[in-house]
Formats: C-alpha cells, sequence, structure tokens
DNA sequence: TAGATTGTTAATCGATTAACAATC
DNA sequence: TAGATTGTTAATCGATTAACAATC
C-alpha cells in the first residue's frame, strides 16, 4: 500500500471529506457514515468506503465512523496535523491579498516571507511582513527549508519565478497566474483561476 | 450533438484552451497544433482533438489551427464572447478582495452589485461599489437579471444565502465559503477554496 | 509531390457503482 | 437478536489513448 499507487483523484477528495468532518464536529456530532458524509457532499457511499478503505479501516459496521479519530487519520494522511511554511512570490494587488487572507494560517498555512521584484513595494509593509527583494527568495527558501510557495505574479513572468523557487528547494507550488507552469516530476501544481470557474458556469447558462 | 451529451469534463477543460490560444495571439502567434497545445498544457495532443471535435472540425489537416478563429470558436461555445453581469454576496476581507479583484472585468465578469448583512458595512464604498443590504439582493437580481453570483459569506450562512439568491433567478454560483452546497439540478456551482488545493500537495511532500 | 496534422474509430485504461458477506 | 453499516469484490460505466485514413 505504499502512497504512490493511491489515484490522485482519491488524494484531491481527501480535503474535502476532511473539511465536512471539521463542521460535523463543530456542530457537535460524535459519529457519521459514508451515507451521511455522501448526502452532504452529493458522492455516493460506495465512493466515500472505496476512498478511506485505500488507508485503513477507520469505521466499525453497524456504527459508522467517529468523526474525531477519522478526521485525526485523515490529516495525517494529508500531513496536514502539522504546521507549513510558505512563500509568497509577487505582492501586487493579488499577492497582497492572498498576504492578508486569514484562512491559511487557521488550518496551519503560515505564510512567512513575501517577495517581489519590483522597487517600490520592496521594504513596505504587507500586513505583519515586510517585503523582500525577489533575489533574496532562493537563499530565504534554503535556509528556512521552504517547500510550498504561492506564486502571484503576471503571467509572463511566472515560469521564471517557478524555475527559481524549483531550483531553490520548494517542491509545492500553489500558481494564481493564469498559465500552465513546466516543472520537474517531483514538483506538484495546483492552480487558481476563479475566471475559469465562471467560464466553465456559463457554457450551461441562458 | 445537443449541449447536454458533452460530458462536463469536457466543457471544463475549455476554458484552459481557450487562455492558452489567448496567451499564444498575444505572443504573436497565427496558427498552432494540437501537439503544440498539448505541449504547453501538459495534455495529450488526442485529448485536444477529440475534445473540440464534440463542436465542430476547426481545424485544418496538415496545417492547424488558426489561433484567431478557434478563439473566436470557444468563446461562442463557452458564451463569454458576451459580458456577464454578476452579484457578490459577502464584503468581508473575503469579499472585500474579490470585488477589488481586476481579473473578471477584463474577461468580461463585471461585478455590478456588492450585498452584506452587516449594518456596519452597508452604505460603505468598495471600490466604485456601494454595498447593499443583502436584503435587497433578491429584488436587484431580480431587475437587473442576473445570472451568476459570487458568495463570499462565513459557511454558516452560506447555504441561506445561497436558496435565497437561486430563488431570486441565479443559475450559476462561485462559492468562496468553505462548504458544500444543495441546489437544484438547474443551477451550477463551482468551490474556491485555496487551502484545499494546499492539503492536496503536502500529501506528496517530504 | 511529400510531409504534416486533423477528425474519428476502436482499444485500452481507470474510476465509479452495485452488491453483499462480515460484523458491530 | 435484528438492524445497520462497513470494507471489498466484481460489474459497469466512462474517459483517455493509439492508430490511421483523409486531406491540406
Amino acid at each position: 500500500m505504499s502512497s504512490h499507487d493511491i489515484p490522485d483523484i482519491v488524494i484531491s477528495r481527501l480535503p474535502v471529506y476532511l473539511r465536512a468532518l471539521e463542521r460535523l464536529a463543530q456542530e457537535g456530532h460524535e459519529v457519521t457514515s459514508s451515507h451521511e458524509l455522501g448526502k452532504r457532499l452529493g458522492i455516493s457511499s460506495a465512493q466515500i468506503r472505496k476512498d478511506l478503505s485505500h488507508f485503513g479501516g477507520f469505521g466499525k459496521q453497524g456504527t459508522g465512523y467517529r468523526i474525531g479519530f477519522l478526521r485525526e487519520q485523515l490529516r495525517q494522511v494529508l500531513k496536514v496535523e502539522r504546521d507549513w511554511e510558505i512563500a509568497l512570490i509577487g505582492a501586487g494587488d493579488l499577492g497582497s491579498a492572498v498576504a492578508r487572507y486569514r484562512g491559511f494560517a487557521e488550518r496551519g498555512f503560515h505564510v512567512t516571507s513575501v517577495f517581489d521584484s519590483s522597487p517600490d513595494k520592496i521594504g513596505r509593509q504587507i500586513g505583519s511582513f515586510k517585503i523582500q527583494p525577489i533575489t533574496d527568495a532562493p537563499q530565504v527558501i534554503r535556509e528556512r527549508g521552504i517547500k510550498i510557495a504561492m506564486i502571484a505574479v503576471p503571467a509572463e513572468k511566472a515560469q521564471e519565478v517557478a524555475d527559481m523557487i524549483i531550483a531553490a528547494g520548494v517542491k509545492a507550488i500553489l500558481n494564481y497566474a493564469p498559465i500552465n507552469l513546466n516543472v520537474p516530476p517531483d514538483v506538484h501544481v495546483q492552480y487558481i483561476d476563479p475566471v475559469l470557474h465562471l467560464q466553465r458556469m456559463t457554457y450551461y447558462l441562458v
């Protein structure tokens, strides 16, 4: 059961399950079932049981899953029971908004360094961070052992920034720039472009 | 070839193709091929040809696709050759950032109304908008015929907000609240939660 | 013409679902 | 015990890829 024979599509659903479990816990529930989870998430109960079974038997026949227990197991599988440090590249409109967003730290992802190339941004404060020159990024990333970065620079700079931070040791990139990145196979990239989601829905309108 | 027998996963890739075509045009290219597009996007050329063939034959054997033509065709298929009006519900940290983001208007999505329930936010300006009471949302949505909304309220309010705006005629929702929404089958929902993307990558780290 | 690339068919691959024995 | 729900197997479903005739 080595981690690499588990399909990525299964991994992509685990955070969704985790989020639902945290919500159920908040609402005061102690146990749940694949059926209840599936109903909340619009997913079949069979799929939820199958997905979870890749990692172990977390439930009990007849009674279902203990929410606290399953939540901790999923946190460990996803490696989010620990805290992670994040470097943010780009402090324009989008980068600043990302830097100020509280949802990251609340869930264990801490933006600890912000970089930009523009001389009139360097040295300025964003929230509690001082914007550092982008040329310092490789050294900071290396010294602090940072593995996760977010890219919020213009599309035409994104590939070059990616190459630079990957060379410094980054293994996971959340890319807000509207462009596909070419990266080595051991580096993971996720994309956020809200306009793509809107364009996907307009197809069905009118 | 009615639009409803085309798999949603095909539709979800069209905006990605469109974005790549716009970039190629910007770079001064006039023609491209499924092979070139596939290389840029990390998708097989066969898949690109198959996806496009659902909507017509846009290319020429031997030479490939004229970028300008294919781009216009995709814009029409996706219904993004026109402009769309959007209502934004929630003017907290996240909602304000969304309201100020320029990337929407640049690509034809115009946020024209912002709503919030908090008395100390109502009446304040965000960029060029005045925040309106959320109780006015149904009337505004109905009068202006708004079909697309973005939700940026706390998780525990999101379902109730969704129900309200759907009753007023909204058919597409971009949901920034970290919770699954239950909606009628003719309403489309897309989700944005950057933390989910991060949690999906930490699985592979260390 | 010779080379290149499309659009499409058939084959392969992988993911989802149905069903049920095991068991709490 | 009787009812409920898991974990897992086998069947189904759907998506991707390989291959190639058509043709620019």
